[in-house]
DNA sequence: AAGTTGACGGATG
DNA sequence: TCATCCGCCAACT
């Protein structure tokens, strides 16, 4: 592998893509299923720039308390929910995820 | 060209 | 358990 040089964008956006309906990955694991380990703000930074139009469907991506990280009030951040809310996900009244509908163990984290 | 930012994560207090 | 700090480094200005 000779070039690191990466378009990690490109990289983390077809990590991202993997994800199956229904589950939730941290912005770690999408790091390092994009080959890029440690590096989870990049992931962040990355979603933050999607490109428009882009089918990424980056709502299934949370942080690692298994919590929306974008504030709750911003568009995008109760779009998120709602989004994996009609997935399955389930939330408690913290803004935490109690459970998926994810049938995959490597998607299924211990959230709370 | 150089400094700042950040949809994080983990360690620490 | 919660709050704060530090480190990682590409992308942005």
């Amino acid at each position: 592998m000779a070039k690191n040089n990466s378009q990690l964008y490109p990289r983390i956006y077809k990590s991202v893509n993997r994800i199956p309906h229904g589950c939730v990955a941290t912005y770690g694991q999408v790091a390092e299923m994009a080959g890029i380990p440690g590096h989870a703000r990049l992931v962040g930074y990355a979603l933050h720039n999607l490109p428009d139009g882009s089918t990424v469907p980056w709502h299934r991506v949370v942080n690692r308390n298994g919590r929306i990280s974008l504030p709750p009030d911003s568009f995008s951040g109760s779009l998120q929910k709602a989004l994996l809310e009609s997935e399955g996900v389930v939330f408690d009244s913290n803004g935490a995820i109690i459970s998926t509908s994810c049938r995959h163990a490597l998607y299924r984290k211990n959230f709370r």
